[in-house]
DNA sequence: ATAATAAAAACGAACGTTCGTTCATTTATG
DNA sequence: CATAAATGAACGAACGTTCGTTTTTATTAT
């Protein structure tokens, strides 16, 4: 995995991903040409065709690598916490946390809705929620506080509760009212396990 | 405001308006083209520069007309409520209803984002917030139940609020687990008013 | 009403760029 | 030495915008 065991054409590769990124960041899909992604990753702008086979091939490898979801897995992987309740809180506060230290990871999700419909979203959620499922697992025992919920929805309802709770953060964090975000998270905590649990916390 | 009282060249110009608000909604900005615009509206290529001076002045007026925040404006004006807390409650609903109904709003903030970096958002909320004071004001009496908060930052705490609990909404419709959300918008009322009140409702 | 007239609007070809992609060729790698 | 990678010119298509011209509209004078 180092750079050395990497042969010249994985490495270049990696290149043209990583240059696509952040352009694609900076201005959006359409408005990053391949001239100026094969300029900054440092080859002529036909050897960008050695490795994809399409500008929207590109796309797609980030989209796998780079999406929000697949940056966000391993901070919830390693998220402690002895029982379902501390482990929600934990998870909750762990995901909000990176996603404000990493506001990029956010717009590459606008750009998929807005560029492409989401059509690239199905494919994305094959990929990726295998990965997540050891999570939920790890609190559904036969007799356990958890109520009989399938282990995708559970998942899907977790993470689309407070990453759309990073997105409110994002859009009113210059309205500075501290007052009312205080505690917001810690309400939707609540509002969740009271969602999931048997018995409420 | 009829047909027959406006010019022929203020018709083309809300034709113009008309489709390319459509066309950005279905392909994004780039990949709208103006001979598209051109070719839905009715008219030549080079007619179009008879009423808007770039393709950008045209999504500028878009912007304008048809942000989600223009379109919610009639409806929380002739939202009812007796006490600050009743009217608060009403016309969250009321947005969030009105928002529901108009998924397509929301992807006007999104291209917005995604291709202009947000740049015309400092000159739309000059435009748009003075239209909505009147709302604050009805409520901002001396010795009020209202906290002493700057109107502007009342609008947009609120504004903030509710939208972000639409997109909530909006990204975890599909995931169908009613019991989390049943209550949702009403705990966000509960935890808005416990911010802006002086004694909690 | 009708005709004259100046202004507004529509036209569509053309401009210069830039786009994503291809390809024959050369260079570097393993 | 065989294969992978890089090259850069070239392709056709599409882009936003401009421009000289024609047509339509709205206003004025008859």
């Amino acid at each position: 995995m180092t750079l050395d065991t990497l042969s010249k054409g994985e490495r270049t590769r990696q290149a043209i991903a990583e240059v696509a990124y952040e352009l694609f960041l900076e201005q959006g899909y359409s408005a990053a040409s391949m001239r100026r992604i094969a300029e900054q990753a440092g080859l002529a702008l036909g050897g960008i065709y050695n490795h994809f086979s399409s500008k929207e091939e590109i796309f797609e490898a980030i989209i796998l690598e780079k999406h929000p979801y697949k940056q966000i897995l391993p901070v919830l992987l390693s998220a402690p916490g002895g029982t379902l309740s501390e482990f929600v809180h934990n998870a909750a506060h762990a995901l909000v946390d990176e996603l404000g230290r990493r506001p990029d990871f956010i717009r590459l999700m606008f750009i998929e809705i807005v560029e492409f419909n989401s059509k690239h979203m199905p494919l994305f959620f094959d990929e990726i929620f295998p990965e997540f499922l050891p999570l939920v697992q790890r609190f559904q025992t036969p007799n356990g506080e958890l109520r009989p919920i399938p282990p995708p929805l559970l998942l899907r309802a977790f993470l689309g509760m407070f990453f759309s709770f990073y997105i409110t953060e994002l859009i009113t964090e210059h309205m500075k009212i501290p007052e009312i975000h205080e505690n917001a998270l810690d309400s939707f905590v609540e509002i969740f396990l009271h969602g999931i649990l048997k018995e409420p916390a």
